[in-house]
This record gives C-alpha cells, sequence and structure tokens, in this order.
DNA sequence: TGCCAGTGTGTCAGTGACTGCCAAGATGGC
DNA sequence: GCCATCTTGGCAGTCACTGACACACTGGCA
C-alpha cells in the first residue's frame, strides 16, 4: 500500500503554508481584519484553493479540533472496564494535552479563540459534539441502563468545565502552570463543591 | 415622561412583523434555506430595515435570548442571602421558563436550535456569556473569595447542564411534560452521583 | 400655519465568506 | 507516448451584512 505519495507531500506542504500563512496573519493583524485572500496571497495559492484544504475560515484556527475529539472518544472507549468514568475522561484529556502538536501552537491559537468572540462560538459548537459523541461510552462505564443517560451528561459536563477552567488559567497564565495539576485541582473541587 | 408612541408603536409593530415573516419562514423552509430578502419581503420591509432591527440572522431567533440573560442575573442576585448558590440558580431559571412570552414560540424556536448547527453555536455562546456574568454573584453566594471562583464556574456549569438536559428531554416530549419536575430530577442525579 | 430637528426607511454600491463550473496543467500507470 | 486521474486557478454568482445618501414622516416650537 504504498502511496505515490508526490502529490500527498505537496499536498501537505501547501496546508501547512497555508496554516503558517494564516497563524501569522491572525496573530499580528488580528482574525477578523484578515480576509481570505489576503492569507492566500500570502501562501501563495489562489482563494479557492484554501478553500478546498480548509472549508472555513474558522476551520483555519479550530479545523484541527474534530481529529482531537475523535483521540478523545476512542481514548475513553479503550480505557479497561475497571476505570470509573471520571478517571476514563481524565485519561483521555491527559492524552489530547499531550498530543497537541506543539504547547507553542497550541498556546497562540488557544489566545486567538479566546480573543475572538466568533472562534469561541465554533469551538464551543464543537466540543459540544464531544460530549455528544461520548455519551454512550460514560453511560456505559456508569452502569449501562438509559436512566443513567442524565447523569452521563452531567459527568460529562463537569469534567469538561474543569478542562475549561483549567485551561483557561493556564493560558493566563502565558502556559507556565501545569495543565494536568489545574485540572486535578478543579476536579477535587467540583467533587466536594455540594 | 408619556412617550409620543406613535413612532414607538410602529416600531414594535414592524418588529413583530418581521419576526413572524422569519418564524413562519424558518419553519417551513427550514433556516439556512431562507434568504434574509426573502424574510424582508415576507414582512414588506426592504433588507436593509430588517438588519437594522435584527443585527444579524441569527438574532431573528436567538435575539430575545440577551434580555434574558440580563433577567437570570438580577433574579439570581436579588435572592436573599441565606439563599444558597444553587437554590439561587434554580429561582433563575424558573422565572426563565415563566417569563418566556408564550411557550408556543419557546418550543418552535428551541427546536428551530437544535435542528440547526449554526443557531446551537450562538445559541450556546450566549449562554457562556450568561455562565460569565453569573460568576460574581455565584462567587459571593459561596463565600466570596477569590479561591470559590472555580468552585462558583462547577456550580454554575452543572446547573446549567441540569438545564439543558431537561430542556432536551422537554423539547423531545413535544412540551407535554414539566420542565421544572425535569430540572429537579436532574439536579437531583447531579447531586447524588460521584 | 410654517419651519426645523430628530428619527425611520429605502436604495445602492460594496465587502467578505463561500460555491459551482470549467479549462489548463501536473502526475502516474500502461 | 497516451490516457485517466488529480489538482489548481479563474470567474461568476449567492448570501449575510454595512456605510452612505436622499427622502419622508413625526413632533415641537414660533
Amino acid at each position: 500500500m504504498k502511496q505515490a505519495t508526490v502529490w500527498d507531500r505537496s499536498r501537505q506542504l501547501a496546508r501547512q503554508e497555508i496554516l503558517e500563512a494564516a497563524v501569522r496573519l491572525f496573530t499580528t493583524q488580528g482574525y477578523d481584519r484578515t480576509t481570505t485572500s489576503e492569507i492566500a496571497a500570502e501562501a501563495g495559492v489562489s482563494q479557492r484553493t484554501l478553500f478546498r484544504y480548509f472549508g472555513t475560515k474558522e476551520d483555519l484556527v479550530c479545523g484541527d479540533q474534530d481529529a482531537l475529539g475523535e483521540l478523545l472518544r476512542t481514548t475513553v472507549e479503550s480505557q479497561p472496564p475497571e476505570v470509573s468514568a471520571w478517571a476514563a475522561l481524565r485519561a483521555g484529556f491527559l492524552v489530547l494535552a499531550t498530543a497537541n502538536h506543539s504547547l507553542d501552537l497550541t498556546l497562540t491559537l488557544s489566545k486567538l479563540i479566546f480573543a475572538t468572540p466568533s472562534l469561541q462560538a465554533s469551538y464551543v459548537q464543537k466540543r459540544l459534539r464531544w460530549q455528544q459523541d461520548l455519551l454512550p461510552a460514560v453511560r456505559d462505564r456508569l452502569g449501562g441502563g438509559s436512566e443513567r443517560e442524565l447523569e452521563a451528561r452531567i459527568v460529562i459536563a463537569v469534567s469538561f468545565a474543569c478542562v475549561d477552567a483549567s485551561t483557561a488559567t493556564w493560558v493566563a497564565s502565558d502556559g507556565t502552570e501545569d495543565i494536568e495539576a489545574l485540572y486535578d485541582q478543579a476536579i477535587t473541587v467540583a467533587r466536594s463543591a455540594k
């Protein structure tokens, strides 16, 4: 199954180049003040090609999120059965944090998302989908029955809230704090708060 | 301070007419397959006027949410001091449920939002803002210190998750079930799940 | 009654994201 | 070298949305 890869390589290269140009312009000019044709020109491709690689302007920032959601779900599902729902989710989040290509790029993109309302919307929407996709696995881990559906929703929502809180703190600290510790701290608060 | 109200009345009327036309077209054709100029024509105004009343196409569906968020916040803040954070939030949500103009319209719009991804995004985003606005009040009710900020975030997130779950169930039941009971059920699950 | 300021509306042109279509060039298998 | 396949660029068009301008209407004041 060895692929010819001349096309594949150039595709990969073009994609990379477009992405870099986009991030460069976004960080210097801001997301809203950067047009897609500008990015295309900077990357040396036509606007049409840009939209073939990234279906949406938002995808230039949030596009990789889809793959991350998939990674999260499979990680949670592949935890051994004796692992609790809480622990399974924690494991999934940790894999995400370490799987992120470069912490530096992650920090840059996170700042961009936090600073741009329209990006926040698409980011939150993608995360909502993650939560939906996690429902079956978490429900099964809680005991299975459809009565556990509500409980599963809550467990997932709380876990994500902890990710949010710790991520926000992490970004605010410019990436100096330890995300894992922050998450555990948030979970501790959540499970004792009542 | 009696207002002249000839303008006000015609403004109110135009707004109402645009809104009704929009809902009519959205429910019959779907949100994405309805253009703003179509709505304007149906309402008998120019497209420009439509955008003066509703800054965004999404606002035609989610526009009133802003006022609701304000109502939620003031309700929570005005609860007596001895009321717990959980109870204060519950009180706020109840006011929202009953304050909704018409349950019928609410049900229609909710279905529209649930069925349209782009609407979900703006809906969720607005609700995120509500959560932020609620932070100070809830934190104070939990004891005040900045250490309570994380806890406040969690309490709010869990409460909203319960609203989500109960609303989803309510919409799925076509509005026949009692939202208040559903919410209490969700909260019970949330506070015992751990 | 006539004038004037404030406000609402329509028209028009324009921007920016995004899509369908088609022609041209590059690539790889034969 | 030939042909199917893939990729790209250009172009026209749609749709959401905005700024600018002119016109009309309302209410207050002289």
